[in-house]
DNA sequence: TCGGAAGTTTGATATATGTCAAAAATCGTG
DNA sequence: CACGATTTTTGACATATATCAAACTTCCGA
């Protein structure tokens, strides 16, 4: 199998990568699309529509937007509107504690829909920003909500994403609660991988989007821990790292940190 | 303000304590309710429905069961069909690892819906098991979506629910990632008293319907770190402990360790 | 292409929390 | 009501990870 080089294609200024605070979603001119003649629809949209579904479903009247590296595609406070739906690049979304404490609630690639936590309180809970040039879809939550009342299968769709979130979450939650340092480091390094693996990437081969104190912060360690623990893996030949490249090069020894018993 | 007496109520066997692990839900003679007779419908569903809302709510052929202390609501691999509203009682959710490591991802009190998780894959992911004699209602999720299409408020009111345990699985994981032993410990008994007290009871003085171990495995800690640091409180006039029975002293005082910058 | 900023690695040391163990308290059942 | 089981508390000690610091590497824009 061949996979497709995945590698950061696009560079933006520092400035950019900062993001600039004040600065709103970045609009290039929005353009409309339509989630049926889009490539990632398997992904992020019900499978399995009639022609009479998938006509109703152009009634949505999703937008593409553009994002550069460092651009929030939201903040926490703004108003909600609508949900994303990541066409292409990586984001990743974090609380931030009034203290300044941040935590990095997840990491989000293409296919993959953002923005579920901010129907509760009609304002999004948190920031997602671009970890390289990005581009989403944007759905307006009201539209999809009407449509999912004559869907069955497109609110179907939207319970079992939101569902998922809270499951993904809790295994966060798992990992935080009841993990050592290179347990959680294998467990993240080997979901990135069956991620990529979905998408056609190399699973064993990529490029990390995120810094190691981004990793640490997702994962509720310091950046000085991710490193040496990358080190440590790599001494022990289970993977390859040199800075944000990691090769995982022994896989079934990666996983075998979940076998071990800590307790 | 008078509160409500908070205290357990019902005893029952160590065997019952332990739970059957080949025992089904307990079925005492499931009830047929209906929720417009709910006193807790407030809490679980939605509000402000009309007249002829509330006669098509009744459609839902929600049932009523009872569970003793220790018994499964659902177990983890159960095929799933019902959400469930707590309507009296005490129930903690957690997830377990192949390795048999246990992560209690939550506590559930009366109001609030359980089962959500279990959308996305059609069986439940994790155990809900009763910490005291606990009564649900079981609504069946397949009318809960059809009678959501006709009903919006009913509808928007499900996606909040799930939003909503997003953003509360988002703020465990931040209390997770970035808090230490005191914070983590504080943070939990002020979420307990705001709950308790939106429900009429005491904010300061409740009882503990969960173990240290229980506490622990919720916060990412040991349960005797769990026993320590609620002495240090006490020795610091910020709470009274006596074994499962909690009086905070000093809220501002709790409330203050998020002011604490360890960064 | 170069220089400065940002990110990474590594070392030495500190510390919060875990581990092991034993006594004390509490709880539920016979 | 008392006994055994479970849970809680406390102590002594171990250890994983944090902290502080400095050198090194990578990246990006001038």
């Amino acid at each position: 199998m061949i996979y497709v080089k995945n590698r950061g294609i696009f560079r933006s200024s520092a400035a950019a990568l900062r993001g600039n605070p004040l600065q709103q979603p970045v609009s290039r001119p929005p353009t409309k699309i339509t989630c049926s003649a889009c490539t990632l629809r398997d992904l992020c949209m019900p499978l399995g529509l009639s022609k009479g579904e998938m006509i109703q479903l152009e009634q949505l009247s999703s937008v593409k937007r553009a994002f550069k590296r460092g651009d929030f595609l939201y903040r926490n406070g703004t108003p909600f509107t609508s949900l994303y739906a990541i066409r292409m690049g990586f984001f990743k979304t974090q609380v931030l504690h009034e203290d300044g404490r941040e935590q990095v609630t997840g990491f989000q690639m293409a296919g993959e829909v953002i923005g579920l936590d901010a129907i509760s309180g009609d304002v999004h809970p948190c920031d997602a920003i671009a970890l390289e040039d990005s581009e989403v879809c944007e759905l307006p939550f009201a539209q999809l909500e009407t449509l999912s009342r004559e869907l069955p299968v497109l609110q179907r769709h939207l319970h079992k994403l939101m569902s998922r979130e809270i499951v993904r979450d809790q295994s966060v939650m798992l990992l935080l609660g009841s993990m050592r340092a290179e347990e959680r480091l294998a467990a993240f390094l080997l979901n990135l991988s069956e991620r990529y693996a979905a998408r056609g990437y190399s699973p064993t081969a990529f490029q990390l989007r995120m810094t190691r104190q981004e990793i640490g912060s997702h994962l509720g360690l310091k950046l000085e821990t991710v490193s040496r623990t990358f080190s440590a893996f790599q001494e022990n030949g289970l993977i390859s790292v040199r800075s944000k490249s990691v090769e995982l090069i022994d896989l079934p020894g990666l996983r075998a940190f979940f076998a071990q018993q800590t307790l």
